[in-house]
DNA sequence: CCGAGCCATAAGTAATGCTTATCGCTCGAC
DNA sequence: GTCGAGCGATAAGCATTACTTATGGCTCGG
């Protein structure tokens, strides 16, 4: 069953008029005709009174007529539905990534973005790398904002990583502290300082602990946390020194490292076997386009 | 965009496996990445991901499948009314007679066939053998049961009309009625006896009409009635003597006329060019099978 | 009674859609 | 790491479908 069919025999009913009909539909006569018997024999019974002159609808005629007119109905809302997800309308998107990315970066993307296209829903999930590239690789995440490297195990194939950010970490430092006021800071200052840092299994504290052993230094460890904002909060109530990312110290008084730079990549994943819909396509231009103020 | 397709793509996003979901339609896979491709052409849009090892929906696909599952419902649903008509499990008949056959003959015969068939509906109209006419030249009616002859006006190709019973008057006489406990009449008795009579146009009444003008005979009118309950009562109270259908007697109490039979041809008209539903064919047969009592 | 209008049918052709055969790719096992 | 199995896409060939033009039969109105 043709669904232009149904549309043919609905144009018929209304019409009564099978050549008239025919030339509205940009058909011939005949094949409208034959186009119509075919329905009949599908369904088994004559849906129009042949009365010489004219058509009209039988009570079965009447009755599915009914029936397909809101089937077509439903079809093109259907069509209407998919087409508002390409032209931007509607649609979901489903982002995971790190604590900076979710905190510092996608609030000022998601912003002008959700004001070009206000159908578009986001889900936005924060969680370690290692557990967003499992959410995408799952196919439960559109797109994940991860640190490089990733994690061995993920880094086959199937994933489709396309580098973004370098992100810098700067250090916070209490007011009253003798480090404030510098600019930068080396090493060798953390020295059995107070440290509050981000938990274990986070990107950032694996930088942060790969940058301490290498040279050497041994802070005390005060506090783990799960937030940029706890972090910030508990440096500025002099708990102790704590490392967040630059765009997280928007005001500036964080120190940058005076001896390499303290810095990581982000990226983009997504599993390569997904083609981009349209909202993400959109939003991954966004992303790429977007540059830290300043 | 072909229905089958519809069907086709649904089983598909459930298997998510097209060459099982292929041999699950008898089909072979080509064949069914071939319909999928076209729906996607038609659409617009992507409706799986490609993953190399099965296929999975995105979301233009998931918010595809909905639709096309429901308009799919609904016109299952429409063939399942038209099927339902056929069998005679619903529908409507449009039926209209005289008051005889409306009143006397419709009961005993739509009380059997409502029994055997619940699910149609009736709408019966009672009016004059004119009027039915027009209605059923009309399409309002499905069919009429009307005198013979028709109106020449009416008489016309576009009629079918099928003889059905021969219906006798009988002459109902008052209780206290010198003519009372006779067997027969004749039209000399009606001299300047009061009648009851239907009222001017219906088809009894021309009847009666003829008769009396033929015989020369000129009772009293005094009375005028639409229906055969009015004039049954009319009679027992004594105003006068009235004809009926010997089928609206069942007492048997009625004068049979003993110059020669007071009868009349009913028949069954249609629109030529309206081909028959399943209940009016069945509800036909009923009306030809149907014998008076005795 | 004739002509116009309308629907059904027939014959021929163009296009659509299926089948078989094959390729490229991915994934899992050895 | 390599090989084999499984899966989907593509190509070529063919059968079917569905349209076109031409024509017949029928009804209705002048």
């Amino acid at each position: 069953m043709e669904t232009d069919n149904l549309r043919n025999f609905l144009v018929l009913a209304q019409t009564g008029n099978m050549t008239r009909a025919a030339g509205r539909l940009n058909l011939t006569q005949p094949a409208l005709s034959g186009q119509v018997k075919k329905l009949e024999q599908s369904l088994g019974v004559a849906l129009f009174h042949r009365q010489g002159r004219g058509l009209a609808l039988t009570q079965a005629g009447e009755t599915f007529r009914r029936y397909a007119g809101d089937a077509l109905d439903l079809l093109a809302a259907g069509q209407e539905a998919v087409g508002s997800l390409g032209r931007l309308a509607s649609g979901t998107l489903a982002i995971g990534g790190g604590a900076t990315s979710t905190t510092c970066l996608l609030p000022a993307i998601i912003g002008p973005f959700h004001s070009r296209h206000p159908g578009i829903r986001f889900t936005i999930r924060e969680a370690p790398s290692r557990t967003i590239v499992e959410a995408v690789l799952a196919g439960d995440l559109d797109l994940g904002l991860v640190t490089l490297p990733l994690p061995a195990a993920a880094a086959g194939t199937r994933l489709l990583v396309e580098p973004w950010l370098v992100d810098e970490l700067v250090l916070l430092v209490p007011p009253a502290h003798p480090l404030r006021r510098r600019r930068r800071f080396h090493w060798r200052d953390l020295h059995n300082q107070p440290l509050i840092a981000f938990e274990s299994g986070s990107a950032v504290r694996q930088l942060l602990d790969r940058h301490l052993a290498e040279h050497a230094v041994a802070p005390a460890l005060v506090m783990e946390l799960r937030s940029i904002a706890s972090i910030t909060s508990m440096v500025a109530a002099g708990i102790g020194l704590g490392f967040v990312s630059r765009l997280a110290d928007p005001s500036g008084q964080g120190l940058r490292c005076g001896d390499r730079p303290l810095t990581r990549q982000l990226a983009l994943v997504e599993r390569r076997d997904r083609s981009r819909s349209s909202a993400l396509e959109a939003f991954r231009a966004s992303l790429l386009a977007w540059k830290p103020p300043g």
